[in-house]
DNA sequence: TGCCAGGCCCTCTTTAGGGCCTT
């Protein structure tokens, strides 16, 4: 696994909350290497369960659609297969956080990898941003879209895109040779007001990067 | 059918409340 290396993931869902019975209805992912997408991953699942009216609206994913995909336990075992040995990113990872490990735990897999967070990360590096959504950053930074929000694998590759703008972006402006998925997980953890002389630290060569619970940084 | 949560972050804060983000 390389420092460059991270799956980048979304999950659509049957609401907000897998500890009251909400379940994974589409998986959607992109390796990345080296800023790049060198493989996918994109499967609907069927949840055992009826979807709501609303989540058909929202998503697009109907339960006559789910009544044909393959069950969750099935997609997740193929899924397990794709990130193992990698670390992980979401909008919003914790929301995916505990989709990925209610799903996993039914299956008796267990993540390895790191999850990190890509909202996160634009509230410290966007902070002119209008606010932190998806959608809203892939329009503030002219993104590549072909339009599709609330799928999985379309919104895991516009995240692909937001992640590799923003290490872009750090190297630009604090001239950092490269950008660890380390490097960004930790500036999760640094009070907002902080990052910038955290990230000048980090381009003297003075601080590891790999410092989490850093909001005494700086 | 409709309902539900949780982590982060700011501030009119820390013995708390509420907005943001995810489906």
């Amino acid at each position: 696994m390389g420092k460059f290396t991270a799956v980048i993931l979304d999950f659509e869902t049957t609401g907000l909350s897998p500890g009251y019975g909400d379940r994974a209805i589409e998986i959607g992912a992109v390796l990345v290497r080296n800023n790049r997408i060198v493989d996918r991953f994109q499967s609907l699942m069927n949840p055992g369960k009826r979807v709501s009216g609303f989540i058909e609206e929202y998503t697009g994913i109907t339960n006559e659609m789910l009544a044909k995909a393959p069950p969750a336990e099935q997609v997740m075992e193929r899924f397990a297969s794709f990130i193992a040995g990698h670390n992980l990113v979401a909008h919003n990872a914790s929301f995916d956080r505990r989709f990925l490990d209610a799903e996993l735990s039914r299956i008796g897999r267990r993540r390895t990898g790191d999850f990190a967070c890509s909202m996160l990360a634009a509230r410290r590096i966007y902070t002119n941003a209008p606010n932190h959504r998806l959608e809203t950053l892939v329009s503030h930074l002219s993104l590549q879209t072909d339009g599709v929000f609330h799928r999985a694998l379309a919104d895991a590759e516009m995240t692909a895109q937001l992640w590799t703008a923003m290490i872009g972006e750090l190297k630009e402006t604090y001239r950092l040779r490269q950008v660890t998925f380390e490097l960004m997980h930790s500036l999760g953890g640094v009070a907002k007001k902080a990052v910038p002389a955290y990230l000048e630290r980090v381009a003297a060569g003075r601080t590891c990067a790999c410092a989490r619970g850093g909001r005494s940084l700086g």
